[in-house]
DNA sequence: ATCTTATTTGCAAATGATTTGCATTTTCAT
DNA sequence: ATGAAAATGCAAATCATTTGCAAATAAGAT
């Protein structure tokens, strides 16, 4: 098996197919994005990018970050730090629990979340088309390490 | 009946019963955060604070929103913008729904939370301390304004 | 009421994340 | 292949927030 990790479609066809222009940069970004989706920095990203491509810059990261954004291929999550964290856009919905000590982050399926979302848009007379569960605790073995 | 708005305590006795040093800007602040409880932003602050004291520094408000964060008194909230909001420490737990369009934000009742922290904390080993809900959308106005 | 010292303040400068202007390069439809 | 429109890299700008430092002030001891 040559070539590396398999990706459903190419990244390039996703973006041909929208008609954005394909280019090296924003093909890598986004391969990278969908390959290793974890909950990714700009800087993480930029990072990763320049292994493979190290003339590339930050702002191109930046740019293409917004690009996949408005095209709804990634979300931005805003975590308690001053910076976003990005992910692909998740087919099956999932939410977030946090760690405050250790940053640790889960993710966890919330299938009452559309239930949910009727409820409280018809309540208040809103469309709702996005809904985003936090928890913050303490993981349990930052629990652990506390009682010793 | 002189004076202005009530405030159950004055905020000077919550400083000075948790023993931090009570100063002119940091009751001031504390005030205006407790009376006009919205969803400010460190710059809002600022800018209602001046009024009342015009040789207030941006740092002060920075430094004391960090302090009555520490202290439980306030929370931070981190929306879509790149700025935080805060607000006083509510008793009674309330999520939010904010509309894309015209940025209104709507809290909402959300008795659920509490037993799905329960759930989660439990499935995954945390302990969870802090439960936040946050969905976007279209209000009513801004979905009428489309349709025309 | 005054002295003493640790804290807080205001200001200006620093920082960190993100954005922007511009000259150059690249893509893509012709 | 050619040219217009879009994307890139770089450096400089911007925005929110933080920090260093000297001067001002609060609170406890005298």
């Amino acid at each position: 098996m040559a070539g590396g990790v398999k990706l459903k479609k190419s990244s390039r066809k996703i973006l041909d197919s929208s008609k954005q222009r394909v280019t090296a940069q924003r093909t890598l970004l986004l391969d990278i994005l969908r390959r290793d989706d974890e909950h990714m920095d700009a800087d993480e990203l930029y990072r990763r990018a320049k292994q493979k491509y190290p003339r590339i810059s930050l702002s191109t990261v930046y740019r293409n970050l917004q690009l996949f954004k408005k095209m709804g291929l990634i979300e931005e999550r805003h975590f308690a730090e001053e910076h976003h964290h990005y992910e692909v856009k998740p087919t099956d919905e999932h939410q977030h629990l946090f760690c405050l000590d250790c940053g640790k982050v889960v993710e966890f399926a919330c299938p009452l979340s559309n239930e949910f979302r009727r409820d409280i848009g018809m309540r208040y007379g809103f469309e709702v088309s996005g809904v985003e569960v936090r928890m913050t605790g303490l993981c349990s073995e930052c629990l652990e390490e506390k009682d010793k």
